[in-house]
DNA sequence: GTGGTCTAGACCACA
DNA sequence: GTGGTCTAGACCACG
């Protein structure tokens, strides 16, 4: 479980890292019982501040997706009901809107936006 | 052009404004040349400060989405693509980046992410 | 980074903010990475409201001439050219247009415009 | 005398006015007694309220530049010691001072900016 | 009538 | 500590 955050977003860093951990169980990348990377290593790896992990792994704690056992560690919920399949594709339909919007205000044809969509997918591929 | 705004979203009040004017404009809802309601009228009509409409519309201009002639009003702009070809293309590259990097998180597919722009892409040309 | 306001000039304070913004960055007073004062700082030193000062960082952000990390404070940016050729080239000859316009109106010949530019030129490179 | 108007600026269009017969005069273009055009005139051509081209007339006429004579209309005025060569002079440098913190901030060399002079003179040139 | 600027002060979110 | 948002209300400039 690798976090990737822009320190600059509007959104703040605690949500992004809430967003991503979500995504991976819809994704199916985490399971029930796997460990989250502590708050220690998460922080220093981040270059954030410790308190910043610790809020979004209390969020996390409050809507069931993970439990804290004191002084061994995070750990992905057992019970996961209400993430999943439906989740997932609310969440895509909602980025392709944001995409949507912005490639309409600057004018790009379905086309085009189909063509970046490909040159990207293309792009990351190769990584 | 009508507001509905929602001050107990986390969405702050001017950026839920920005977002409608955008879709609007996306949507074919209002075109070039068209006027949006004045600052005072729409402070009113949603009980916020003037202050929050000006913010919300020297966004949309700072964005070249609208227009503003002082002491006339404020008009969706004329030229939403003169910004030149490069400049385009990276915006929207980046935006394409954005799509793929949420979608990465939600595990989804090559596929998926077609089939998800795809329907948004014939939603919007419904409107 | 020191401001230095003029209320009862004609030029809005935010407006005036910025501009010494600008021009610091361009003599090379101060560089990437840099911190700006903080808006509580900033506003009262000079006497005058945080909402003004950050409206200024604002627009300073809107330019990418600086990027705020939130909680952190206000940065110059990293990258001041990072937006594409065109663009930068588009807005170059924009620029200049200007110039020439005010030349023309002016009366000025093509060379004292040109003497005027390199004077200027040599002024800013001993700065 | 031919006016050139841009509505969206931030700049009144008064001040444009003003400026722009100030220059003028400074340029030789026009000379002591003169006529203005009309405010009708102006304002039809202009598509601007005439109570703005008044505005700038009756500034010119505080500052001494032209005299109005009721029923007969506006005229440069016969004494102009204040504009002339000085007033040329800063003009241009002023000018030439905001291409270059512009161009400096779009991380344009010194050749660049020449080019961009040299190119748009050009392109005057065949006008 | 329009939008622009500023104040004083509150409250919140983030780190 | 940092910046972000909003209010209520004033004053100004422009058309």
């Amino acid at each position: 479980m690798i976090f990737d955050i822009d320190t600059t977003s509007s959104l703040p860093i605690y949500a992004q890292i809430v967003a991503q951990v979500k995504h991976a169980v819809a994704a199916g990348i985490v399971r029930a019982g796997d460990t989250l990377p502590s708050l220690r290593e998460t922080s220093s790896r981040l270059r954030v501040n410790p308190l910043t992990v610790s809020k979004a792994y209390r969020q996390l704690e409050a809507e069931g997706i993970v439990v804290t056992d004191h002084g061994r560690g995070t750990f992905i919920s057992a019970k996961l009901a209400d993430l999943g399949e439906e989740y997932r594709r609310k969440a895509l339909d909602k980025a392709a809107d944001r995409l949507l919007v912005e490639a309409y205000h600057l004018g790009a044809s379905a086309d085009e936006i189909r063509l970046a969509v490909e040159n990207r997918l293309r792009k990351m591929r190769d990584v």
